[in-house]
DNA sequence: CGAACTGTTGAGAGGCTTCAAGCCTAGTGG
DNA sequence: CCACTAGGCTTGAAGCCTCTCAACAGTTCG
């Protein structure tokens, strides 16, 4: 159930700030303009299912989208977030395949769709852009592997220490090192694998620590280093 | 320390079976065969480690070679097998990034090695190459996506039955549907990502309950159905 | 104001890990 | 050829980390 409303500004869909598209040529990049379409989707949207065919994939301009997988009991295991700059919806559309994940809006988002006419008409025509896309999705498969490492070797202790961690390296901090990303304690848990309780009480032990301070959703950090002691980094 | 006798058998050095070369032109085919460097490798020999620059990717012709990670004190977290039609070392070189996995050989095996150079020439000069390239990238990263769900919430009796199921898929059995790879009861556990006692006690469980039959490192599958309800698949 | 969701805390159970000890097999050297 | 050693395999016992269940407080929202 898609909640597109009106469109959004012109410089909320602009993509030349897309690090994949900066070697397109600007016939390409016109061509993209054209066939793009952007939208707002208000938090709370699912942008795709699991199982659903693709018709396209999506540039990320504006707001947050939480990609996850829906495992045992619909529990759901977070694979990643998707903020301005990110693409998604790419890995099924590239393999041919089902979408393997849900994508759903928890900052409110502004999506561009390209369809995947005008992405395999890149791919043919600009090797430097099937480059870039291959860069794209190495990296994120490396990530990936570290995090089966880590998820298979690592007490939930650690990886919550890390999860911190990495949230605060994609979502930059305001002047108060408080984290601009706002998670629910289960998400969180569906992050690190964990149950929601254990997320909690580790936060709380964080918190004792002096690790962190928590003000309801917000998480400020303290100190850092001591952070990554714990997460064995 | 690589130990590389003697030139392979021509046969064994034959690229025209792997999927990823079937839309080169013929100059291109050539050229590859020109600039590919084919060794065997005894069972063993690293072929290259976690953190070392990698010059050219590698295509599996023959022989088993496991991809893994090194996590707390050294414990190895298994990331994939690669075996005959498998390229390896390809995800670094192509992100730019140093090797995040090491790869070492367990079945007596040959492989080409085809320089970054070769690589870079295919993706600039034939759009299906980087096509079949983003797919081949594409379904490792849903791959790994799944591992990380799976490995994050089902028990490790559920991934013990799931991995012994996948080795099925990836390596055929013979008449008597006992599995042709020989691992030990460790690897397994890196697989799984747990303690080689918990595997081995499973795998006696297996045994018990009918699932399978043990024969040092030889495993027969006895009951597939029954497996996958144990696996919850 | 109640319903629904989120967050918190406690108690109990159990799956896994760790440690330890012994067995088995294969490869080595005398 | 055989004893010996090293590494893999197996089993038992103890303990802890983590999950689950349950009850309740706090918050949001219609």
């Amino acid at each position: 159930m898609r909640t597109t409303t009106k469109r959004p500004a012109e410089e909320e869909s602009n993509l030349s700030g897309f690090q994949l598209f900066k070697k397109l040529t600007e016939d390409e990049f016109n061509r993209l303009n054209y066939e793009k379409s952007c939208s707002l989707y208000k938090k709370g949207t699912i942008v795709y299912r699991e199982g659903s065919r693709l018709t396209g994939f999506y540039c990320v301009t504006k707001g947050i989208v939480k990609i996850f997988k829906t495992g045992i009991d619909g529990k759901e295991q977070i694979i990643r977030f998707a903020k301005r700059g990110d693409i998604i919806a790419y890995r099924s559309l590239l393999s041919q395949e089902l979408a393997c994940t849900t994508a759903k809006i928890i900052d409110d988002a502004v999506l561009c769709h390209i369809p995947y006419q005008t992405l395999l008409y890149l791919i043919q025509n600009n090797w430097q852009f099937s480059h870039h896309m291959l860069q794209i999705v190495c990296r994120e498969l490396r990530e990936a592997n570290d995090y089966i490492t880590d998820i298979a070797q690592k007490t939930v202790r650690e990886r919550l220490a890390e999860v911190l961690l990495l949230l605060k390296e994609n979502f930059e901090l305001d002047n108060q090192n408080t984290l601009q990303i706002s998670l629910t304690r289960e998400e969180l848990a569906n992050m690190v694998g964990t149950a929601t309780e254990s997320v909690i009480r580790l936060l709380s032990e964080f918190k004792q620590d002096k690790l962190i301070e928590l003000q309801g959703r917000k998480i400020k950090f303290l100190n850092i280093s001591g952070l990554r002691k714990v997460a064995s980094i």
